[in-house]
DNA sequence: GGAATATGACTGACTGGTCAGTCATGGTCA
DNA sequence: TGACCATGACTGACCAGTCAGTCATATTCC
């Protein structure tokens, strides 16, 4: 339909992150390309609708919102994207990506199986909890069950192979006898309930209740590889 | 409609005629006191709202759904709610009350204290996880950020009140020498996050894989007391 | 008891405002 | 110049909240 940028062909690995918070108000780089500013634009709105669709959620974001916030007229939009509920799907698309991309770039398996949980615990503190993208998962949360294609996506995406990912470092620590409770397998959400938590924590509780995410994870791994290591 | 013949003023000499209840609504009951009958609305567009609010969320639900699903009309609802926004924070509580009401409850303190959580995430399981309630508590992360008295009231009366619960039987648990990782009383939060994320998962993809929670939990529980016990 | 009257719960058509999506017009770049 | 973009005023659907009117029930009075 009006689908278009994937035919300009055009490296949308420009952006979809996080990248320039500016929006393309004042041009001060003209970017004399026009496939260029098209893309600049689009940027621009999945950044605004991001914001507003974690702020307000999907129903009560007004597209007005995202148009004035990306600096763009709301006709511009509809260049875009079809439609409020196909845009809202293809931003989780767009923001995701990216992240799983980077995340199951696993690092070299070196060192004890704590060690690379705990790297990876790491980086999931610093690019997930507290920032936008714990928001995101929080609005998936909110919106998955009126967007089934959004949850499954998600799913699909990320869930799945995030489990997935969970199970086969626990049987490497089942097996290097890192992990005793062999049980554990078989539930990977065990493992990764607490960082969600935290997620959820930050969004609703943190003015209540401040978390300490970093030493709450550090407990919850000594409780699954047992013994405190000195960190 | 089951109101339908208002205007042709069927004589009242029918009613008179007959002391038996009016059948204008469905299978009601006569409910012949008039405050009986308010109250009796009152909690069907409580009930009716709960369902509404759950599957569509705050901003997309409409007024004139709840009306029809508690067989009211719209007006009725303005009866007993000041308006849409009042109507859900006050929702929440009267939903969540009687809850914690019936949790916070405890039983006798009899027994080991992994018994005692063990009854505690038995009647989690059954009076939360997959039920509306359950949703309940989606629809709370999904809403709080927008409804700050709602997160706040939901803080206070449950979660601050269950991380002191949990707490008290986690140092109990410690004191006794069941429980060996000491740090766990810092984060209660680590206890019950499965039994959370069991929460969310039911409603978000329970479709692409059910997942045994009763199974989850006894595992965990296994991590946290050690040995498993033969059931 | 029961007729007459008062009450207020209930109704639903209506209003005013909001907002997704459109499109005629005007600007820009190749 | 002409093809392509971008714009924002506009439209029509939709919906929260209102209120004048209805009528079942309660109260009063004989």
């Amino acid at each position: 339909m009006t689908k278009k940028p994937t035919k300009t062909a055009l490296p949308s690995a420009t952006r979809a992150g996080a990248k320039d918070p500016i929006p393309a108000r004042s041009e001060e780089a003209p970017a004399s390309n026009r496939a260029t500013r098209a893309a600049e634009r689009r940027a621009a709105i999945v950044e605004a609708a991001m914001d507003e669709f974690i702020a307000r959620g999907f129903a009560a974001t007004r597209l007005d919102d995202i148009a004035k916030r990306a600096g763009v007229a709301k006709g511009t939009i509809y260049l875009h994207f079809k439609d409020k509920e196909s845009m809202f799907e293809e931003l989780v698309r767009i923001v995701i990506v990216p992240v799983v991309a980077r995340l199951t770039t696993l690092p070299p398996p070196t060192g004890t199986v704590r060690e690379l949980i705990e790297t990876f615990a790491s980086n999931f503190l610093k690019e997930v909890i507290g920032t936008r993208r714990g928001d995101l998962v929080r609005l998936i949360v909110a919106e998955g069950p009126r967007f089934p294609s959004v949850a499954d996506f998600y799913y699909r995406e990320v869930v799945s192979r995030g489990i997935a990912a969970m199970r086969a470092l626990i049987e490497l620590g089942i097996a290097r006898g890192e992990i005793r409770e062999k049980d554990l397998a078989r539930y990977p959400q065990i493992l990764v309930a607490p960082a969600m938590i935290a997620v959820i924590w930050q969004s609703l509780f943190a003015r209540h209740a401040p978390l300490d995410a970093q030493d709450m994870l550090r407990v919850h791994l000594d409780l699954i590889f047992g013994e405190r290591r000195t960190t």
